[in-house]
DNA sequence: ACGATGATGAAC
DNA sequence: TTCATCATCGTA
């Protein structure tokens, strides 16, 4: 089957479309002498520095800026003190946006799937590639819109409800 | 329903 | 420098 290694130009696109066209994809993850592959099923779309459940509606701090970085940048952070969280950057550089992966085929939730994928801060502001040994494909798998689901968010009810409830959550509806 | 566990950002 | 909060998860 034909396998394509998704670069900038797939990420330098409006987050909501990246969001969903990420659905069906592959996340590769080489570390040591062994990769792994899955299946991206489940993710969320930060939309930029208007988006107040989006981290870079704080504007430009430490921890936000490599959102503002070319799309296809890795900004992976920690939280509760236990968890990575893993996004990819999009849209035009000096725009803030990112989609979040929070699940993928054998791993639910965002700190399960970087915990099994070895994935920690070190990865932080670097590209999609070999380099970095994370990359995504595509592997020509079709996915239907009506297998998409759309939900709000999950854990950011501090944006307010007009934030909260965007459905800007995309998840697989059947897995195989 | 809640505790583990530490970085983040806002307030002081 | 303190403090509430947090893009979570397993146990209850």
């Amino acid at each position: 089957m034909a396998r394509k290694r998704l670069n900038s130009t797939f990420f330098n696109r409006k987050t909501l479309i990246v969001a969903e066209e990420l659905l069906g994809k592959y996340l590769v993850r080489k570390s040591g002498d062994q990769i792994l592959s899955e299946m991206i099923t489940e993710t969320e779309a930060y939309t930029g520095g208007h988006d107040l459940a989006s981290h870079s509606s704080k504007g430009r701090t430490k921890r936000t800026e490599v959102m503002f970085g070319k799309a296809g940048t890795i900004y992976v952070y920690f939280v509760y003190g236990m968890y990575y969280m893993l996004n990819i950057v999009t849209e035009e550089t000096g725009y803030p946006s990112a989609v979040l992966i929070r699940g993928t085929q054998n791993f639910k939730g965002p700190g399960i799937l970087t915990r099994s994928l070895n994935i920690d801060a070190t990865l932080n502001n670097k590209p999609l590639g070999k380099q970095s040994g994370l990359w995504i494909e595509d592997r020509g798998k079709i996915i239907l819109k009506s297998k998409i689901k759309k939900a709000p968010r999950v854990g950011v009810s501090y944006a307010g409800p007009i934030w909260a409830n965007k459905k800007y959550r995309f998840l697989l509806k059947e897995l195989h």
